[in-house]
DNA sequence: CATGAATGAGAGTTCATTCAT
DNA sequence: AATGAATGAACTCTCATTCAT
């Protein structure tokens, strides 16, 4: 079981600066082997590949896309797909760079103008869950890929550690005043803890086809329930 | 991300009779297609594919195995592969389904003459996580194909919903007794640390190799922090 | 499309101890490989897997049967078949032979008591037709083996010119006797005579369900149209 | 005993429109499924691939043709073929495509300037003969191919049905001027005489070789022989 | 830059036949 | 004689990548 640590989410309390320069890494481990198109027209060109590549990686997964596919939806020969990308994985990279704003920035910042632990461990799960929901299918499609290539796999962990150490910053410093549980390590609780929430939202926002009958979970008890445990599992107080 | 909830750990307080039940039928969702050979030789050679098949998937993945590398690492020809399975999906069910009592009877049970929930809860998921780590490889293949192959996909959700119902049963069980939180939904709340736990479990033993500069995480302390993470977010009592 | 020339129908005006000298030809046109059984266990087997071989060979065709469906449908093991037979090809020889007999003699004979052509060529176009319809199946495989196998091409040709001689004889007999037009040559008549009865009864009783909407063929109105058609063609006299 | 039905003789009495009409349904019973090449070189490259797969189905027969045979034949790489057809069936459907102009329309029409029925018929018989004759090999092919693959069993039956009904016409017509006989339903007569000759044709031009002594049949005195059966058969006046 | 045909290595599968038991 | 597992040659089809136009 492959859990996605590679996009976790809790509480972010640190200072904005010291995430974005977390996330710098994870923005650029594929090397650009192609140089981008000097024309407009192959600007274009190149555009509508990824939009189409991305519609058929998700419409047919990484593995039974094949790459006549991917032409035939831009409206392009098969050779033009050499003259921008060397390969399928390629193009792949070029989706997910091109995802990875929305992707990265759950687009909530810090809740405005309050210090409660709790509010802003809730917003920070739910603006990480509807970050993972409205990119839900290209979080399934990085899943298959990273059991597939390395260089994928290396980039899932990249993002994953990212939130871990993120997480584990604002564990620390709950620590230090005094309102966490001091007795766990701030890394491997956020390891549980972000991996927790990132697993919850992969079964209710991924698999949530396979599950046959079971109605489809409510967002905000999900929000509710991962906030309340994670809460609980690091003993914040007046809680009740 | 996958995230698994195929293999999870947990707490254990049901009777027993009711947890075999449940674990039933993960255990057979392969039909067997061939019918087991009649005579000794056919089982000789049936059990080399199948140990030939384990050792090929294991070294180079579901993917990139070929028929012919397992009938070779088998010593018999290619042919013979089809005398006992039809392709390489059904020789997968049959690793899986020969590896399967270890991997769902984490060997524990129940902690001997004590009802203290901490105790069992720690004793549950130290089996749980030594069963995964002994079947590691496994449990990567398994995630692995389950990104593949519908059939795994589904088999992979069986075995993680046994696990999370027996724990669900569990946490209703302290909750009944005023030992667990009633606030949170049993199911809930047993999918959010089931899952916690075999994240936990899966980048200790799966993702180990990822991690570069790391050091790998010691067992003792992986069992104790998700205990302790799970014990906290449910609430347990007399905790310090 | 298949017409069968192997067996043609027609009219038997000649002594019938000549019509069995030109059977005798296409009784034996395969080299029995293999002697045969000596015991009672092995006459048993032998004949199991004839009639299992006419069965499958009737159900899927020649070239779509296995080896293997004609000794899983006699139930004895694959290897057992070469102790009689060494290939597909004797199977279907020795399946053929022994139903040769129905199929050779169409079991009229002879109108007693009458010398009317056209009463004795009823007879034997109804007899013909009645032997290929009984024996329809095996019609079409053999058809469909001549396809393949030379040595099977040959039988059915001798069969068709046994038919075929036969029934020269009886035009020329008509000839001589005044009652068939003289200007056709016995032989080319009898062979599109007895072509034209033999692909009316393909049609009528192995094509049959190629056909999609049209109404079965009645049979006594085959014979009649054949044996109207045929005198005709040889101007038998005082017919209206 | 192939006879052909589905390429039958005759004669045509009826107007052109309606024949057109008729044989419009064989001419396209394989859907295109690969889209015509654009490029001249594609169209070349395809071209040179039916006219080998014409060439090794000759030679060797539908069933023991590989397609390798055929590429290599065509001079172009195994996979090319692909690009132009999905399977075998689909190369025989275009070699049988080209070749069915010649098959279909035996040239010959109406005898101008002439009423007689007889020299009406001849001309017919002997242009379909002829027809025949120049696709000898094709005609076996197509024999071959309907014993084993439906989709031309399908279109053997319609090449024979629009023969059988074009030739069903022109008897009724003959009948309606009182020329023929009147007992016989002209739709059956019309399918024993037209399977008459194609009878003849498949015995003399296909299964020549077979006949080991006899010499082969002289082509007018097949014209003749079957022109004056048929006419006879239904009685047409005037005969000598 | 774009096009789309050509390439060819390689994988899975079938099944008649053999042969040790 | 019977058994049934073992064999392996043969063939089809896929698709990423190249390249002439």
């Amino acid at each position: 079981m492959a859990s996605d640590s590679s996009k976790v989410p809790g509480m972010d309390t640190t200072a904005p600066e010291e995430t974005d320069s977390e996330q710098a890494p994870p923005v650029a481990p594929f090397s650009q082997l192609r140089e981008p198109p000097t024309t407009q027209r192959g600007a274009r060109t190149r555009a509508a590949l990824v939009k189409a590549a991305r519609k058929v990686f998700e419409r047919d997964g990484y593995l039974d896309a094949r790459l006549t596919d991917i032409t035939k939806e831009a409206r392009c020969a098969a050779g033009s797909f050499y003259t921008y990308f060397a390969n399928k994985e390629e193009v792949l990279a070029a989706v997910l760079l091109e995802a990875q704003e929305d992707m990265m920035h759950p687009g909530m910042g810090r809740v405005q103008g309050t210090d409660d632990p709790h509010a802003v461990l809730e917003a920070s799960n739910r603006a990480y869950l509807a970050a993972y929901k409205r990119n839900a299918k290209l979080m399934a499609l990085l899943e298959q890929v990273a059991q597939v290539e390395p260089e994928f796999r290396e980039f899932r962990r990249r993002r994953g550690d990212a939130f871990i150490r993120r997480n584990a910053r604002g564990i620390a410093d709950l620590q230090a005043r005094g309102v966490a549980d001091r007795e766990v390590d701030p890394m491997m609780a956020s390891r549980a803890l972000s991996g927790m929430v990132s697993v919850m939202a992969y079964n209710a926002f991924v698999r949530s086809e396979e599950q046959e009958e079971d109605a489809p979970v409510d967002f905000e008890e999900l929000v509710s329930t991962v906030t309340r445990l994670w809460a609980n599992a690091l003993r914040f107080p007046g809680h009740r």
